[in-house]
RNA sequence: GCCGAGGUAGCUCAGGCGGUAGAGCACGGCCCUGAAAAGGCCGGUGUCCCCAGUUCGAAUCUGGGCCUCGGCA
């Protein structure tokens, strides 16, 4: 087969687009094997409330990075990248086509965009540099990296705290390091699905009312036993931090369905946000249209 | 039926001793380089329940009506 049958395809696009079931399907019609940009879809023990596809719903396709992590370790974007990285020249050796199928937004970044080479998070570090007025931090920043504070709103504690963070540990000003980020060396062919705003919203209402159906909130408290809380990773996962809100008493039945639809709804428009600056991206509106002839439409671009 | 409270943004409500309104959330847009399903920034939203009166001017004052929620019957 030749090299350029194999260039990785990615099927990227908001959650609740459908990204999962097309992606074994096109993975089935192509030889391919699917690596998951799932942002929650890494760790071990999350299942309901990330939506992930079954053993049954993956029909016999290799589903690489799916539960890569315990839920107590900690991933990231650069991992992912090497992870990928990695896969990818696997997956083509076995003249398979690799298909990079998910919707993390940072995850895709690194190797769509790229990731500079720099320190991984420093969690005593970022407790100590939390701790400081926002004020102090955003000075400091501006200080030793005015290009970076320039591009960081002031009240962003999030993006200095890092910033900071890599300057203590490299001696660099991350603006310096992030410049030499690059994407990963493939000619991507990138799918992006995309459905109109009514339909989305009534898939991601029945999508929670299925979670809640399958036990949502039994798979939380399982987490909570486990003594994972706020702080970790995990907890900053939609339906998780609304699970724990409804089990302390704060909201009840009606009121946790509706925030866990209106905080994937926020994170449906941040994604297509997101990828709206993605150059490359091949759209396709799923709107009303069936696997099958989504399906088709994709292999018919790709010519896989 | 009587008494009380109230009807203001999609929702919950603030304000208003007369000069046509506001907060949070929702909603929309934007930013994003090792936390990203996270984090941050910006922006609309309106017969201020209806009708009449007073007034240069009423969402605000007065009267009537309608509706909602309590309490008493």
């Amino acid at each position: 087969m030749p090299r350029e049958a194999l260039a990785p395809v990615v099927v990227l696009g908001p959650t609740a687009v459908g990204k999962s079931v097309v992606g074994v399907e096109v993975a089935l019609r192509s030889h391919g094997e699917i690596i998951s940009a799932d942002s929650r879809s890494f760790f071990r023990g999350l299942d309901i409330a990330t939506d992930k596809p079954s053993l049954v719903a993956r029909r016999g396709v290799p589903h690489h990075l799916i539960d890569r992590v315990d839920l107590a370790e900690g991933y990231d974007a650069m991992s992912f990248r090497k992870d990928a990285a990695r896969l990818i020249p696997a997956i083509q050796g076995r003249a398979h086509l690799p298909i990079i199928v998910g919707g993390g937004t940072l995850y895709l970044g690194a190797i769509l965009r790229g990731i500079f080479e720099g320190p991984s998070a420093d969690e005593g570090l970022r407790k100590e540099l939390e701790s400081r007025p926002r004020q102090e931090l955003y000075d400091r920043l501006h200080k030793i990296d005015p290009e970076a504070a320039a591009k960081i709103h002031p009240n962003d504690r999030l993006r200095i705290v890092r910033a900071l963070e890599v300057y203590e540990l490299t001696g660099n000003p991350i603006s310096v390091l992030q410049r030499r980020a690059r994407p990963l060396g493939y000619s991507f062919r990138i799918i992006g699905l995309s459905r109109e705003r009514a339909e989305h919203r009534r898939v991601i209402a029945d999508r929670v009312d299925g979670m809640l159906r399958r036990g949502l909130i039994d798979e939380v408290k399982r987490l909570k036993a486990k003594g994972l809380g706020p702080g970790t990773q995990v907890y900053r996962t939609i339906g998780v931090r609304e699970v724990f809100s409804y089990l302390a008493g704060e909201i009840g039945l009606e009121e946790l369905r509706g925030q866990i639809i209106v905080n994937t709804w926020r994170l449906v428009r941040r994604q297509l946000a997101w990828f709206r600056n993605d150059e490359g991206v091949n759209w396709l509106n799923v709107t009303g249209r069936s696997v099958d002839d989504i399906t088709d439409e994709i292999i018919c671009r790709l010519g896989v």
